[in-house]
DNA sequence: GTGAAGGATTAGACGAGTCTAACTGAAATA
DNA sequence: TATTTCAGTTAGACTCGTCTAATCCTTCAC
């Protein structure tokens, strides 16, 4: 049986893996898993060792099939969580993320199957993070890219945003920056200050927003512009584009 | 900040004390938490430390009242947890018990009080064991006694059973008796056999009853009758009617 | 090609929680 | 009261996951 700590170090690669492909580094799992890197280097070892991970030494870590298949199945469990928590018990999607977190590891396949099937088998989770499916299989590439890599004058759909910060996840919620939501990008400044005009075209998470519905501009410094992905507006293939119970309830 | 494996100690040792009054021995700890005896003393040193419980050694320990606040918030977090899987996932009364085992520790205040505000504060969790309020003071005794000191004759109101054992859960589930049931004892035959007449006077647990809703005639081993407690028909709702203190343990 | 910088690993220690084996104390019995 | 029994405790060891300090690659700049 694996430990809580294993998985979480598994979910690390996995999520590190995708964003910038293997091998990862130990310091970049140090970091998001909050340990030294000796502690990760040990729990590394120990994870080679059970035929999760593959590794060279000083060189980075890489998930075994096995070990990928693990991570997936904590992913899964983790945004069914944060969609749940949304759609069922009214949180907000800015809010889901750490009781997501404490939940992961601890819930039956019996729970899994029940929360995802009361929800009707949900594709993303309330930041728009694809739920992998009951299979286990590795989510195909979508077509998204960072907000701060659109050209002035395109307009795209916000397909998710990255739920590592909260303050970041609040900052977007108030601005309207929502999955699913519709804006074009009016303006790039220096420093990557993106600027884009638009609003929620279908209802907003959270508390409602104000009534001028869809047209307000909102300047987004490039950190919080970088944690946004998109996709082109006209996308409407079957899985991802515009049902996939974004809006919360 | 207290670990998973003290919460466990405490609710063991709370359940064990309202059972059979302080002092509860290390013995007994070790069967209910299902570690050895010397790991329970131990743990006891610790609690002791932290000012969880106090204890004379080589006689027993019981809960200060900061340990028996402890207690009682997980055991709130468990029978909410049941409450909730039964009412909103669609699990039976049987088996939430493993589910709220696994999730009480994690879970948070927040959720807490979102689960308990969505399922209208309930008083009862499925298998009829109080949960304790938000303020975490000590429920007061209730009049029940177990079902095997009823004298022929008597009907009685199902009050709980108790959600240690599964097996037992699945009998008593299928032979009808659950929390709210009304029965008739008919007979109490030797060892222990308790023979009861009745039915669901309201609607049961998990999948519905067939038709002949109520007169079914059950035998009931010792054992399993030993772990239902009743409570006089006359008694209308939980707002505990006397002061008639006789199955108070 | 050599050296400096910086990330990765090794070494060693520690706390938590657990166990088995050995011993101690308390309580019941004779 | 002396003995026996058995629960409870002490002793000591082990695993896991973690840390800090010291050392060891690798790589990049010159």
């Amino acid at each position: 049986m694996l430990s809580d700590v294993m998985e979480d170090y598994l979910k690390a690669i996995y999520v590190l893996q995708t964003e910038s492909g293997p091998p990862v580094s130990t310091s970049a799992i140090a970091e998001r898993v909050g340990k030294t890197p000796p502690t990760v280097t040990s729990m590394l070892e120990t994870l080679e060792e059970r035929g999760l991970v593959e590794r060279e030494k000083y060189k980075g870590a890489e998930l075994t099939e096995e070990g990928r298949t693990v991570a997936l199945e904590v992913l899964r469990h983790h945004r069914l969580l944060e969609a749940y928590l949304a759609e069922r018990l009214d949180y907000s999607w800015s809010e889901v993320h750490e009781e997501a977190d404490a939940l992961e590891h601890h819930i039956s396949e019996e729970f899994e199957r029940r929360v995802a099937s009361a929800l009707g088998d949900p594709a993303v989770d309330p930041h728009g993070d694809p739920i992998p499916g009951a299979d286990l299989e590795p989510p195909a590439d979508d077509d998204t890219r960072p907000l701060t890599e659109v050209a002035v004058g395109d307009r795209v759909v916000i397909a998710r945003v990255s739920d590592r910060d909260d303050e970041e996840l609040e900052y977007l919620d108030r601005a309207g920056i929502t999955p699913g939501t519709t804006v074009e990008v009016v303006d790039i400044a220096p420093f990557g200050m993106v600027t884009v005009v638009g609003g929620p075209d279908r209802e907003p998470h959270g508390s409602d927003a104000d009534g001028d519905g869809g047209e307000r501009e909102q300047s987004l410094p490039e950190a919080i512009a970088g944690a946004v992905r998109v996709r082109p507006v006209e996308e409407v293939n079957g899985a991802a584009a515009t049902d996939a119970g974004v809006g919360g309830a």
